[in-house]
Parts: C-alpha cells; sequence; structure tokens
DNA sequence: TAGGGATGCGCG
DNA sequence: AAAGCGCGCATCCCTA
C-alpha cells in the first residue's frame, strides 16, 4: 500500500491511499504513521518528497518507518538515466499513478513493485500539488524511464536484474531512512576515551583556548633545530613555508606532501612527519572536534545519501567517513551493550567479478580472501600484489607495480579486465556508463566536449591533442571506477537495507532500546545492540550480505563475504 | 575581511 | 614503495 504524504494548503497534511484522501493537523501526523506502522499485514510505502526533512520529526515523536518512496533521490536517479536535470520542484509535488502490476513471486526483501510508476496510464489515485510553496504540477519522476532502460538491457544468464531501478529506488530510500535512523541515535563516543587519547598521543589540553599543546610545539623546535634554524623561525603549518625551509636545507621537494618527504634522507624529517600526524589529528579530531560534535555520549553526524556522483554517500558535521584509525577507540559501546562491525570483505573487486560474470575470478573469491585466492590462482606471486594490481585495473592506474602487474590479472581474468577497460572506452569517447541497478554516469561538460572536437580537427595543434587525450584517459578513469564504485555502493544499500529491516522489531521498543544501526562507511556497518543479542545480530549481518549479492547478481557464483566482529570498542574490530 | 581556490590528509 | 577512483574538512593564501 502506497501512501502519498504532502501538505494541504491550509497548512495541515494529506494523506493519500487507494482509499482516498484524508486531511489531519499535522501535530497528528507521527501519531497516525505509526497507527499505520502497526497495522497487521505489509507495512505500507510512504511516499514523500524528501525523507531527510521529513522523517526527523516523526521519528523523534516515536514514528519508526519501515519503507518509504523518496521522490527527491529517486528523481536524481532518473535524470541521470534521461539525461535531464534533478528538478526541486518536481520533488514536492505529488502526483503519481499506480499500474497494475503483479507481485513477483520472490522478492522477500524490497516488495518493490509498488514503487514502479508509469506515466502512460490514466492517474490514479491523483494528488493535486498541496501547498502554496509548491512548484508547479508536474509528474512525479515516472519510473516509466525505469522500464524502458530495463526492458532495452541484455537478457541471458548474468544479464542485469529485473526491473532494476525500481530496486534501486526502494534501496535508496531505504537508506535515506537509515541515515535519518543513525544520525537520530548518534555514534556511542566516550569523550572521556577520546580525551585520554589525546592526552596520550599530544599531551594534556591546553588551558588557554587556541595554545597548542606543549608537546607539538617541543616537537617543532626539534625540526628547526635539526634543519639548522632558529626556533619559531619556520611556519611548520604553511607548505610554501616549510618547502623553503627544506630547500634552505639543502632538500630537494616539490611539495610538502608526506609521501614525498618520506623518501628524504635527513634527521628532521622522522620528527617532521610525526609533527604532521599529529598537528592533522588535532586539527581535525582534537579536543576543539570533540566539543563541537559530541554530546551526551554521541557523535550524530548527518549522513547524505546520494551525495556522490556513484550512489556513495557523503557525510555533513565532523567528518563521518573520515574517523581517523587512531581515535576509533573512543566508539564505545554503552555499558552491558556491544558494537557488532561487520565489513564487506574485498567488496569491489567481487563486484567488478560478477558485474563482468568472470569465472576464474570469481573461483578465487570463493574463500574469504579474494586476494589470496588470486595468489592461489598463480596469477600473481604476493597478495600484495593482487591487492595493488586489482586497485589499479578498477581506477585505471598507468605506472608502478599495479601496471606491471596488470598483464598477468589481464591473462588470468580477462573477462574482468576487458570489462573495465570497456568502461574506460566509453568515457573516452564521451558515452554514459551505468552501475549494475542502472545509475547512470553524468555527462561530460560542455568544455570537455569541445576539446575533443577542436582536437580531432584538423587545425588542432599537438598540444591540443594531448591536452584532449589527457582529458579524455580522465574521464575514462572516472567511468571505468563509476561502474564498480557506483555497483559495490548498491551491494551496500541493499546489505544495509537488509540488516536494517532484519533488526527492527515493533514489539521492541524505542529504535534505541533495541539492536540498531549507529555507523555505515561505504562497505562497513556497526550495530549497537545488548550484549546478550551480539550472536543473532552477527547473523544478521551475515544473511543480509548474502541477501544482497543475490538481489543485484541473481544466480552469481560470486560471494559476497563479511568479516563480523563483536566487541567494546570500534578499535578491536580487525 | 569575507570568500574562493589550492593544498594536504583522513577515510573507503 | 607511490598512482590511478570517490569524498569532507582544516588551513593557508590570495583576491576583491
Amino acid at each position: 500500500m502506497l501512501i502519498v504524504v504532502d501538505r494541504s494548503p491550509d497548512g495541515g497534511m494529506l494523506l493519500t491511499d487507494d482509499d482516498g484522501t484524508i486531511e489531519l493537523p499535522a501535530a497528528e501526523l507521527a501519531a497516525t504513521v505509526a497507527a499505520r506502522e502497526r497495522e497487521p499485514g505489509e507495512p505500507p510505502r510512504w511516499v514523500w518528497s524528501d525523507t531527510a526533512a521529513r522523517y526527523p520529526e516523526l521519528l523523534a515523536a516515536g514514528a519508526r518507518v519501515e519503507r518509504c518512496h523518496d521522490l527527491r533521490l529517486v528523481d536524481a536517479i532518473l535524470a541521470g538515466v534521461d539525461g535531464r536535470a534533478p528538478e526541486p520542484a518536481l520533488a514536492r509535488t505529488v502526483e503519481f499513478v499506480r499500474p497494475p502490476m503483479p507481485r513477483p513471486q520472490v522478492e522477500a526483501l524490497f516488495e518493490f513493485d509498488d514503487v514502479v510508476f508509469d506515466g502512460s496510464s490514466a492517474p490514479v489515485p491523483a494528488v493535486r500539488p498541496g501547498g502554496p510553496d509548491l512548484g508547479r504540477p508536474a509528474p512525479v519522476p515516472t519510473l516509466a524511464a525505469t522500464q524502458r532502460a530495463d526492458l532495452a538491457r541484455d537478457r541471458g544468464p548474468g544479464a542485469p536484474r529485473p526491473r532494476a531501478l525500481a530496486l534501486l529506488a526502494a534501496a535508496e530510500s531505504a537508506g535515506a531512512l537509515a541515515a535519518v535512523e543513525m544520525q537520530s541515535t548518534g555514534l556511542p563516543w566516550s569523550a572521556e576515551t577520546h580525551d585520554a587519547l589525546l592526552t596520550e598521543l599530544l599531551g594534556p589540553r591546553p588551558e588557554a583556548p587556541g595554545a597548542r599543546p606543549a608537546s607539538l610545539t617541543a616537537l617543532g623546535a626539534e625540526v628547526e633545530r635539526l634543519l639548522g634554524a632558529a626556533p619559531g623561525s619556520i611556519p611548520l603549518d604553511s607548505p610554501p613555508e616549510l618547502v623553503k625551509a627544506l630547500r634552505r636545507a639543502g632538500l630537494e621537494v616539490s611539495s610538502a606532501r608526506s609521501w614525498e618527504l618520506r623518501r628524504l634522507d635527513h634527521p628532521a624529517i622522522e620528527p617532521l612527519l610525526r609533527y604532521k600526524k599529529l598537528s592533522r589529528l588535532l586539527s581535525a579530531n582534537g579536543w576543539n572536534w570533540l566539543d563541537a560534535h559530541v554530546r551526551d555520549g554521541r557523535f550524530r553526524p548527518s549522513y547524505v545519501p546520494g551525495a556522490v556522483v556513484t550512489g556513495r554517500w557523503g557525510s555533513d558535521g565532523g567528518g563521518a567517513l573520515q574517523l581517523p584509525k587512531q581515535i576509533r577507540g573512543a566508539v564505545q559501546a554503552d555499558p552491558g551493550w556491544v558494537l557488532v562491525v561487520a565489513d564487506a570483505a574485498q567488496l569491489e573487486p567481487r563486484i567488478l567479478a560478477a558485474l563482468s560474470h568472470d569465472a576464474a575470478m570469481a573461483r578465487a573469491g570463493a574463500g574469504e580472501d579474494l586476494y589470496a585466492g588470486i595468489v592461489a590462482s598463480g596469477a600473481v606471486e604476493s597478495r600484495e600484489q593482487a591487492k595493488l594490481g586489482m586497485l589499479g585495473a578498477m581506477y585505471g592506474g598507468t605506472t608502478g607495480q599495479s601496471a606491471r602487474v596488470l598483464p598477468r590479472l589481464q591473462r588470468a581474468f580477462p573477462d574482468a579486465i576487458r570489462f573495465v577497460e570497456e568502461a574506460a572506452r566509453a568515457g573516452e569517447r564521451g558515452e554514459h556508463v551505468r552501475t549494475r541497478l542502472g545509475r547512470t554516469s553524468p555527462a561530460p561538460s560542455e568544455a570537455w566536449r569541445e576539446r575533443q572536437l577542436i582536437a580531432a580537427s584538423d587545425a588542432a595543434t599537438a598540444a591540443q591533442r594531448d591536452e584532449a587525450r589527457s582529458a579524455a584517459r580522465a574521464w575514462g578513469r572516472f567511468t571505468r571506477n563509476f561502474v564498480v564504485q557506483g555497483s559495490a555502493a548498491e551491494w551496500a544499500l541493499s546489505w544495509m537495507a537488509g540488516v536494517r529491516r532484519r533488526l527492527w522489531s515493533p514489539e521492541g521498543g524505542p529504535l534505541a532500546s533495541q539492536p540498531h544501526l549507529v555507523f555505515f562507511l561505504h562497505d562497513e556497518l556497526i550495530v549497537h545492540a545488548p550484549r546478550e543479542r551480539a550472536p543473532e545480530v552477527e547473523q544478521v549481518m551475515r544473511a543480509a550480505a548474502v541477501d544482497a549479492g543475490r538481489l543485484l547478481f541473481q544466480g552469481s557464483p560470486v560471494s559476497f563475504p563479511v568479516t563480523v566482529a563483536t566487541v567494546e570498542r570500534y578499535s578491536d574490530a580487525k
């Protein structure tokens, strides 16, 4: 059952389902939603313009929602498919149609047939645009485009999932719900432990605001001494000044980057690198960060589904997706609770194996460690080579060890390598590529196209040709990676949606009082759970991973194992 | 002095 | 051992 949520012109709320439209005061929305969620049978799918705008209030009022359809996120996906710009006004306008669709036999995870819209039918039911602030009436992102695209795709073994875009719409929307829930419950964070870690590494917190820890000042002075400079004479935090100072000391450097400094043989380098590391920790995740972002034992970043073109999430506030390993010890379960930390082992190469139907690579991934499997296949000598080679293949590396290993990987895994090469060539030609579920890569810029055109003309200079070629290659590296990173993001969303669905119990009380998701990092999930329920949560994480593999790659021999650890602190997970 | 670009580095 | 993809954020530096 679809229920469309919209504002009414007089400030109330309109709920529309198959039985018609009702209007209710805005203050009663949460109670109504909660009641509908409690009704026996299949839970409704709430259709609204923006989960991030609508759901926090509902959740805060105790109305946890099982499924939704986020018009804004889905329109962004469909705009990519159609090659048009997303229409913000459209997402605020609710008008939809529901074609009679046979319920699929098997899709226990997502009942997504009801998210398929078809603009060609007469609208039933149709909801007029609500409030005075709404944009012009427009058809809601019809998934007609999705059906066309899906039908146009290959058939046969290993063909994309049927109605893939409808599945993507459901997964993206489920992610939006999870994002709001994770921000709401927050990541358990011990300010005390964080402070202890900082004190151990940097010394005590300086009393005066803005003052630097004494340890950092001392380390800076040592660097200056070893460079033969007066104390306080080198602004170590200014890259240009640092480069100048290093040059004065006879060191050939072109930048202040750590990896470049590491190659130098000079007594000042070791303390300098230590200084940079500690300085970074202080500015990015020091006491200021702690004051700003941790409250009542929780870190509550906002997650931004769909922030990245590939479909990965972004985050806003506190750098949630860049938590350095140095401070992960501060992520600490409540007393009597644990963190169940799971991550997908070698997710991207496994995704590539499945996308490309590479049987040899599927065999290499039969165990828990795909890279070890590649070594066992005889393609390369070491795990490190296997990893570097695969990363190079997926990112488009052209130099160093990864490029040297590539020919051997190509011989052993021709289908996988051909797949990413073809994605790269398509990008170089300015074409679109698609993820497994049909998210479409953006078009290169107008400037990019012009450059290619100019370079192709007879009048082009050698420099123009070089530049155009280099830009083409760069875009090819992007599309090469897009298919893998984007499909991996879809797997991860499906995984997360499955974990979320399996964890929730309507009888379990408020979300935070039962096992719940608290963190998501591209291929990694953390659940906060009462200790005695950890074994059950571990099983949920594994089972949802198996489901995700089936949802995206039904019939594929590629497995997607997850490593799971039950710990009190995040830093103990691996 | 506000703001945008560049740099560097954290994560996957 | 560093270079190839995608980000967010703090800081520096330059410009308007």
